[in-house]
DNA sequence: GATAAAATATGATTTTAGTCAGTTTTCCAA
DNA sequence: TTGGAAAACTGACTAAAATCATATTTTATC
């Protein structure tokens, strides 16, 4: 057992950061780390979960099904990132499924360990309510982008957001690779019309392409594109 | 002085709720009553905020200003609901503008007060943090609706989250009444075409109205239409 | 390496919603 | 009470995006 969280460097992208040792160490002896292949879920959207999911390594996407049969997809999770926090504090069944989109290194931990120190360790408390607080900006952004902007500039701006929050290869191209549909499903539209875009910023020169990776190629454009030209 | 915040039963629906009575007592003799018309500003997106607000009475509106120019309702505060939260708790300028939509009482309770409760009374702190993550889910939810929903099933939707959450007057009326424009912010749409369904609607049946007033004539058939019919 | 299945791509068409222009109604404030 | 502004409404037109159909390429699998 050579993985421990105290040495996890993970966890300094995360609440767990706040966690005393002796928390700490509760919480490694009762997590289990699991190995994701691309394409398996990890939890269902209405599951109960009885633990929070720590990303070690890999990307997941978090997403939700519409009445019309389309995931939606929310969020996505990488490295450092606790996934079913929500769910566990609410004590509700997820609202979210996450399935993986590379393959992923993951632990599982029992909810337990985070409720006990919930309530004990007010340092902790309040690094997850900031987290959360942080999160829900971010969902008030995605409102605004999804209802005031058009679907060009959604995926404009989604392609911005994979470059900065997951990076680049060296030949710059995008480290997170997404199906058409996967961003279809983030940018909330009909794959075809992701495609005809994906097709229309590839002559124009705004990104590049090479099988199914993406890299941005103009990036000032994609900007003065999503801020409306 | 009469308006003790220990004697607010606002205080039953928020997060205050789980404060010691000495908690209670300083945030009571901190805060400040305040009467805001309708119409009125209550803070400004980016506006640093140096607490909270509790709405005592009416409604206020939550909106952010996208790229072209238009509001977008993200959320609609009423009686028991803490404003600001989130922009004190993360530690950052607000990102959202409360607008009274009705004629309000709120308090303004200094943050003081509610940070160092939330490092001292782990009670506290859970019980925001549980608000928040509800929060969440929910504008979670109203990303996929967003993205996924027809303009007309996003209107159902509206009138329907308008009556739940706000009620109705005895002659059936929902109880806030907001303009056909802060409507089409809310649903994301222009306001010619937010009229023009709102028109269609009472033509079919789905809603009666009187004046600006809106009631709900057939709650049955706006559900089917939300649900895709 | 052949073949089926899945993902990507493109075209034609329809539906949906936005925009622009103008009219009517409502609501205040002088 | 009345004139002027704002809000509500209507129509015509345009633009954006979804849908349907089908072709092509890529990927996985035996």
């Amino acid at each position: 057992m050579k993985n421990r969280c105290e040495n996890c460097i993970v966890r300094q992208f995360n609440s767990l950061r706040a966690m005393s040792k002796e928390e700490l160490k509760r919480v490694s002896d009762s997590k289990t780390t699991k190995s994701i292949k691309k394409g398996q879920s990890i939890f269902e959207e209405g599951e109960k979960l009885n633990g929070v999911f720590c990303v070690r390594e890999g990307v997941s996407k978090l997403s939700k099904l519409s009445a019309n049969g389309k995931d939606q997809i929310v969020k996505l999770a990488s490295k450092g990132e606790v996934m079913g926090q929500r769910s566990v504090i609410a004590e509700e069944s997820s609202n979210l499924s996450a399935v993986a989109v590379s393959d992923m290194e993951v632990c599982f931990i029992p909810k337990e360990g985070i409720v006990d120190t919930l309530h004990k360790n007010p340092d902790f408390t309040v690094e997850v309510l900031r987290h959360m607080a942080h999160d829900l900006r971010e969902a008030d952004d995605v409102i605004v982008n999804m209802s005031q902007k058009s679907v060009k500039q959604r995926v404009a701006e989604a392609f911005l957001y994979l470059g900065e929050n997951f990076g680049e290869d060296k030949e710059g191209y995008l480290s997170v690779t997404l199906s058409r549909e996967d961003i279809a499903n983030v940018v909330g539209t009909a794959t075809e019309s992701c495609i005809r875009i994906i097709s229309e910023f590839k002559k124009k020169g705004l990104i590049k392409t090479s099988g199914k990776k993406i890299g941005i190629a103009n990036e000032k454009k994609l900007r003065d594109l999503v801020e409306g030209f």
